[in-house]
DNA sequence: ATTAACACACTACCATGGTGTAATATGCTG
DNA sequence: CAGCATATTACACCATGGTAGTGTGTTAAT
C-alpha cells in the first residue's frame, strides 16, 4: 500500500532526513503567541501548495517535528486539518503523505466556484456602493504593480483577497472560507505545472474586466466573464495530464 | 467575558458535573477499533444538533473526557473539528462553549446550498438514469414510512442520503460534504424549535415533488420547488427570534 | 461602601511516553 | 530458489503530566 521511506539504505542508517523537507520546511520561526497547530499547518500548507512538498511526499509526525521544533502533537493536529482540505491524506498507523492531485475535485471545484461567484457577483453588480468599486479598484491597481513586478506570490495573496471581498461585499463573509480549500487545490496545480506562462497576466485582464462591467452594471457580461474566469482550470488540467508524473494526480 | 460554571456553589464542591452534559453523553460505548476522535466528533455534534447541549453550554476538554472515559487528546482533537463547522467556540486558554446560532450564517448557507442545489438538480434532470430515479424513488418510499412511522431521526437520517445522492447522480461526490456543515445549521434551529410541526410532512411532499419533476424533466419547475424547499429555514428563521431565549442567537 | 490588589482555580495548549497495528525485512523450511 | 512463518521497524493514535494565560472571588486599603 504505502512504500516506506526509499532513502533508506542500511538498516542503522541514523535517520538522514529527506532534503525535500528540511528545506521546504526551513527558515521558519515560531511566535509563542500564537498557536503551534496554526502556524505549523499554516507552513505545511503553504508548502503543499507552492509545490514545494510534492504529491506522495512522505510526512511523519516525528520527522517535521522535529524539524520544525515542536513537539508531535500541533504537527499531529495540523495534519488533520490538511486531510480536511484533500491536501494530505492519513493512513491510520501507516503514515501521511501529500496528497496526489485529484482531478474529479478539481472538477467539481470548478462547477461550486464557477456556480457560486456568478451568483454572488451578478447580484452585486446590482448593489454594489462607489465607495465598494473604489475599494475593487485599489486592489486591482496593487495586483498590476504586483504582476509587473513579477511578485507572482503577492499577486497570489491579492487575487484571494479580490475573492473575498466580493462576497464580503454582498454581506456574505461565511462563503469565501468555504471556497478558499477549492481554490487552493488550483493553485496548487498552477505550482506544479510552474509556470503556466502568462496565467497572471492574462487573470488580471479578466479582472479588469469583471471591474469594469460591474461598474457598467453589464449583468449578462459579467456572468460570462466570471465563468470563464474560473473555466480555465480545465486548460491547466490538460497540462498537467502531459506534462506531470502520472503518479501526481487520481481519477 | 465567559462566565464560569454557574452550577459551582462553594469553592471546594468536588466536581458535581453538569448534570445537562452527563445524560446528553450517557449510554455510549466506544468502539476500539474506529478512532476515539472521530467518535467523539460524532456523539458531540449530534448532542448539538439535536439540541441536547444548548447553546453557551460550557465544554470543557477535561469534564467530557472524564465523562466518555477518554483521555483529553481526542476530545480537544473533536472540538477543533466542531470548531471548524461552527458548532462550538474555543477560547484559548479560557473555554469552549457550545456556540449559538448565528443568523448571518444560516442566511448565507441557504444562498449557498439555494444556488448549488438548484444548479445540480435542474442539470441532473436532464441526465439521469432510470436506475438512479429508481433509487431516488426508493429513498422517498422510506421517508414515508418514516414520517409515517413518527421517527423523525429516520427522517432525518434519509434527507441527508437523499441530498448526497442527488450530487452522486451529477457525478459529484465532493459537493455535498461540503454543504453538510450548513445543513447541520438548520437542522439545529428545527430541533431547538421542537417542534415545527407538520415539517417532516411538508418536506416530504416536495421531495416527492422534485422526484416527480425530475422524472418529467420540467426544468423550470424543478429549480422553483428546489429553491422554495431550501428556502423555508427564513420561516424558521423568524420563529426562533420570537420564541427562543435572545442568548441563543447571534446576529 | 467602593475600589484596587491579590491569590486561586480552571482552562486550552503543548510535551512526551506508551501501545496496537500494518508493512517490511529476516530467517526458516520445502 | 520459492514460499511461508517470524521478527523488526515505523507509524498514527492515545494517555498523561506540565505550563502559561485568564477570569473570579476574596481580601485589603481607602
Amino acid at each position: 500500500m504505502l512504500t516506506r521511506n526509499s532513502t533508506r539504505k542500511s538498516k542503522s542508517d541514523p535517520v538522514a532526513p529527506d532534503s525535500v523537507l528540511v528545506d521546504a520546511l526551513s527558515g521558519f520561526s515560531l511566535d509563542p503567541r500564537r498557536s503551534y497547530t496554526a502556524q505549523v499547518h499554516a507552513v505545511l500548507q503553504q508548502a503543499i501548495v507552492r509545490g514545494k512538498l510534492l504529491p506522495k511526499t512522505a510526512l511523519s509526525e516525528a520527522t517535521i517535528a522535529s524539524l520544525i521544533e515542536v513537539s508531535r502533537t500541533p504537527v499531529r493536529e495540523a495534519l488533520a486539518q490538511l486531510a480536511d482540505e484533500q491536501l494530505v491524506l492519513i493512513y491510520r498507523q501507516v503514515g501521511t503523505i501529500v496528497a496526489p492531485v485529484r482531478l474529479s475535485l478539481l472538477e467539481e471545484g470548478r462547477f461550486v466556484r464557477s456556480t457560486l461567484e456568478c451568483a454572488n457577483h451578478v447580484q452585486l453588480a446590482q448593489n454594489i456602493t462607489t465607495e465598494q468599486l473604489t475599494e475593487f479598484g485599489q486592489i486591482i491597481q496593487r495586483q498590476r504593480d504586483a504582476v509587473s513586478n513579477g511578485r507572482l506570490d503577492q499577486y497570489s495573496e491579492l487575487d484571494e483577497l479580490m475573492h473575498k471581498r466580493l462576497f464580503e461585499f454582498a454581506g456574505r463573509e461565511h462563503v469565501w472560507p468555504m471556497l478558499e480549500p477549492f481554490k487552493r487545490q488550483f493553485d496548487r496545480v498552477r505550482w506544479l505545472l510552474l509556470g503556466v506562462s502568462g496565467h497572471a497576466e492574462r487573470s488580471l485582464r479578466e479582472h479588469e474586466q469583471i471591474l469594469a462591467q460591474m461598474a457598467a452594471r453589464d449583468v449578462a457580461g459579467l456572468g460570462a466573464t466570471v465563468a470563464a474566469h474560473i473555466n480555465h482550470i480545465t486548460q491547466h488540467l490538460a497540462a498537467l495530464r502531459e506534462q506531470a508524473p502520472a503518479a501526481y494526480f487520481v481519477d
